[in-house]
RNA sequence: UGGGGGAUCGUCUAGCGGUAGGACGCCGGCCUUUGGAGCCGGCUACCUAGGUUCGAUUCCUAGUCCCCCAGCCA
């Protein structure tokens, strides 16, 4: 049959690249590139390009894959963004080789291009204003009209252009467009910017230029520049193609690149535009571009997420051209697989309920033998202290169990995790509110894990945490970041109505085992029976500070639901 | 009623004229000192209508629906 490809699957932009490698196109090199603008912060969409860009490289031989920040827009970027990037592009476990370049390197020889686009004769400065530019654009059915500068000679334009270089004009007075053809179809033919004014500073090159190209200029050319052999980009430029073919014919440039689309990565129940997510972190909506709500690579590793997850997603998910909208759930089952081989098993009480062992001798304390993790034996085993006093899980107990609840419930046997058989004697209420204030159970000291004594079997076994020994934790369990009912909203709503108030849920007054109290941030462990945690960046000594990154699947919860169904 | 793209299980995706495969999900079952993991089984798809062909998801024609484009953003 045939051989799995060594990472990921196969896809009509791999087996283009591989049949124009075999065909000797581009003298069998192959070269992409990963333009990033530095002005937000890598998501997972840009991880499936990442993924697709560098991926191509890495698999094939000689293959080369390009950092390039596209920073053609002084007022939006900054070198912040250039940091994190270059931050979460190493995180994910990718590396350029050194070729990293800047769109903002080339300003000089784009000038140089535009300057033969205009003694060609197929760029003239026009001094329309944006909205006469605008109404002389047309629309999508009506052909636009020639501008009445668009008949301007060479020699004026130079001299126009050189003098807009030169700070001449005022932002927006000017703009240099390629003379192309007002009545296209497309509409991204219809003598499109080249070059703007604006007397903004550059984080790069500061105020060396008052005039900046447009994307449409830039991409092309930078890519031909550096070689890039594939151009990959997603599907909302598809029509900008023969624009960028244009370019890059019409100003000789020295190699010819060719662009490819596909379709861009989308996923249920979150944000995934740059604005949406601006918008998100300026009016502070979440706690930061790292909040571990949000997709994007720094929030996805705050929230315990390995790269090697995230690439495992981007390779299952292919790449095609058909719009599409992942299941989260996709997502979070490569995580759960991920974190199911590494994370390191530990017990923590979320919502703690204190239960007293009536027959165990006060004031002893026993060192149970816990296993680290059942798949990977080598992780070994520790101790995790045993005590009269323990706490276990309010949802792990039911005064009047439904049908198929197996845990603990009065005069009912579950076993502690690692530890003894034990059965629920009694239960403790708050007079006042009748709420539940702590159990009394007895153990049966013949059952000890490990033991050959009895081999009894109980339904259940539950987590728990020695009392005297327990450390106190905060846990922040995250929900998804907007609201399942999507229902139509009213289109000039504010989106951020459909933001899910409670998408973080905190948890105080939480206790772990103590082996926890030493964990660093950005550790991650499974807590039994619950799901995946990792220690934040928020931590300290005295609290700990889990999120949880994903639950683990739970069928009781499941079991539960449908029990609350409407019969029929 | 301009142009550019796209339609395959609920969701992603494979298929390249030989009778639809995988993953997630869902439903059963086994197993289990995590109701986790693992294992076994099942579920459901070619947008429509014509045509070509021995044979069409694949080719042709005509429709339908969806996405993108009217920034001096990228």
């Amino acid at each position: 049959m045939t051989t799995p490809a060594p990472s990921g699957s196969s896809n009509f932009i791999r087996d283009l690249v591989t049949t124009d490698r075999t065909a000797g196109k581009h003298g069998g090199h192959v070269v992409t590139r990963f333009p990033p603008e530095p002005n937000g912060y890598l998501h997972i969409g840009h991880a499936k390009s990442i993924c697709l860009n560098f991926g191509l490289a890495d698999e094939i031989p000689g293959g080369k894959c390009h950092l390039r920040f596209d920073d053609t827009n002084p007022t939006t970027e900054n070198p912040e963004y250039v940091q994190a990037i270059q931050e979460d592009l190493r995180w994910l476990g990718f590396d350029w080789h050194g070729n990293m370049f800047y769109a903002s390197d080339y300003f000089e020889q784009l000038y140089g291009f535009a300057l033969t686009l205009i003694k060609k004769g197929t760029a003239y400065v026009d001094s329309l204003t944006a909205d006469q530019m605008r109404e002389y654009r047309g629309t999508l059915t009506d052909p636009g009209r020639d501008s009445p500068f668009r008949t301007r000679l060479p020699d004026e334009n130079l001299d126009l252009f050189r003098r807009m270089r030169a700070g001449e004009f005022p932002d927006g007075t000017h703009v240099l467009r390629a003379r192309i053809d007002m009545a296209s179809p497309n509409i991204n033919l219809r003598d499109p910017v080249l070059y703007r004014i604006r007397h903004a500073s550059h984080y790069r090159t500061g105020t060396t230029w008052c005039i900046y190209p447009a994307y449409d200029f830039a991409h092309p050319l930078s890519d031909a520049l550096e070689g890039i052999t594939h151009s990959i980009c997603t599907l909302e430029f598809e029509d900008h193609r023969p624009l960028y073919d244009w370019i890059v014919a019409e100003t000789d440039a020295p190699h010819r690149p060719q662009q490819i689309e596909f379709a861009r990565l989308n996923l249920t129940s979150t944000v995934m535009s740059k604005r949406k997510l601006l918008e998100l972190v300026e009016r502070k909506l979440v706690a930061g571009w790292d909040d571990p709500r949000l997709p994007t690579l720094k929030g996805l590793r705050r929230r315990g997420v390995t790269p090697e997850a995230i690439r495992a997603f981007c390779d299952h998910i292919g790449v095609a051209k058909r719009d599409a909208i992942v299941e989260m759930q996709l997502l979070e089952h490569f995580i759960r697989e991920d974190l199911n081989k590494r994370s390191p098993r530990v017990m923590a009480v979320l919502r703690p309920l204190k239960v007293v062992i009536d027959n165990y001798p006060e004031g002893a304390v026993e060192e149970l033998d816990a296993v680290n993790n059942p798949e990977d034996v080598s992780a070994g085993t520790r101790p995790v202290p045993f005590s009269r006093t323990l706490y276990i899980e309010q949802d792990d107990f039911r005064e009047d169990p439904p049908k198929q609840f197996y845990r603990l419930a009065p005069g009912r046997e579950v076993r502690l995790r690692y530890g003894y058989i034990i059965k629920c004697a009694s239960v403790t209420k708050d007079p006042q509110t009748g709420v539940i204030t702590e159990l009394h159970c007895t153990y049966d000291p013949e059952t000890k894990s490990g033991s050959s004594q009895e081999q009894r079997k109980v339904k259940a076994t539950i987590h728990w945490v020695s009392a005297p020994h327990a450390a106190p934790a905060t846990i922040r369990l995250y929900h998804p970041l907007l609201l399942a009912d999507q229902t139509k909203l009213p289109a000039e709503q504010d989106w951020t109505q459909s933001l899910n108030p409670q998408s973080c849920e905190l948890l105080t007054g939480c206790v772990v085992e103590p082996s926890l109290r030493s964990a660093t941030p950005g550790a991650r462990f499974q807590f039994e029976r619950q799901g995946y945690f990792c220690v934040d960046s928020d931590s300290s000594a005295d609290t700990l500070v889990f999120n949880r990154t994903v639950s683990l699947k739970d069928a009781w919860a499941k079991i539960e639901k449908t029990q609350q169904a409407p019969q029929r």
